[in-house]
DNA sequence: GGCAATTAGATTGCGTACGATTTAATTGCT
DNA sequence: AGCAATTAAATCGTACGCAATCTAATTGCC
């Protein structure tokens, strides 16, 4: 084999360490947050939206629409009516149809999906102590993940 | 508010920034790979599976099995199975029942499949490229990424 | 040899992701 | 005011992921 090829080899060899690992990171980490996901009767994104609408509540706006939601979490409504439909099924949230513009769909947390954050502390902290996860490690990956992020985004 | 509940506040803030940030830098990372994969016919995991495939004709197994190449890819026969599907009636793959052992299903790569890996270069050079990605940045990355999957998996 | 336990893959069901299309409401332009 | 363009959600279709179950083949143990 020239050297060409072998340069192809090593070319393809690291795509798919990179591709890969990000793409196995992301569903192991997915898979470490289950056990604590299944107590809390949510999946790994209606947990990230309920942590969104959580935040909301401090920072206006209060009630935020499915396009807004969409916009941080880079998903669209194809993805988004349908899980927040199941949450809304789960007493967690209501969808209201803007009066302003009625184009628009407005997110509320209901008293149960307010109540709901308190159980996650707890858990979130026993799933991360279990890992043994290093703190500023974690925020070392979180800066050259945005970096990354930045690239193919902004 | 007290400090007990602010600190709460920005236990969870912070854990959605790094759980999202994994899942969506992924997410970004495919969506990137689109335009290449198109012009492919595949598919995101489908091509980490060529990959996978493409390598393995250089170290033996040469003909892994549906098993085999499950463990490099960390997903089970619920995925693989309608993914070396697809792969097959694209024709870029065979799937030989064993004879030895007729549990295992071997996977080979058809002359067509074996091209393919040669348009994958040239169009992978253009999309780094494009994305003026720094090489040492992404080993860089590449390096934490797998030491968080080791904390989840070793 | 015979039978329980294990193993490999296939199947089923649910919930994303996401492209593409559709519907309905609102804006903008003249 | 009237109508084209835009916008926000919803809907539809395809392809994952993954848990759970099923089937068939093989292994292990007596």
């Amino acid at each position: 084999m020239n050297q060409a090829a072998i340069d192809e080899d090593e070319a393809l060899r690291l795509d798919r360490q990179l591709c890969f690992k990000l793409y196995a990171a992301s569903r192991a980490v997915i898979r470490a947050y289950k056990p604590m996901l299944d107590r809390l009767q949510l999946t790994y994104p209606q947990y990230l939206a309920m942590l969104v609408l959580w935040e909301w509540q401090q920072t206006p706006p209060s009630q935020p629409t499915v396009k807004a939601l969409g916009e941080r979490l880079m998903l669209d409504s194809g993805t988004l009516t349908p899980l927040l439909k199941r949450l809304e099924q789960l007493g967690l949230v209501l969808r209201q149809r803007s009066r302003d513009d009625e184009r628009e769909v407005h997110l509320l947390l209901t008293a149960e999906g307010r109540a709901l954050r308190e159980q996650v502390g707890p858990l979130r902290d026993r799933l991360l102590c279990t890992q043994g996860i290093d703190q500023e490690e974690l925020a070392e990956l979180h800066r050259r993940l945005s970096g990354l992020l930045d690239r193919f985004t902004g």
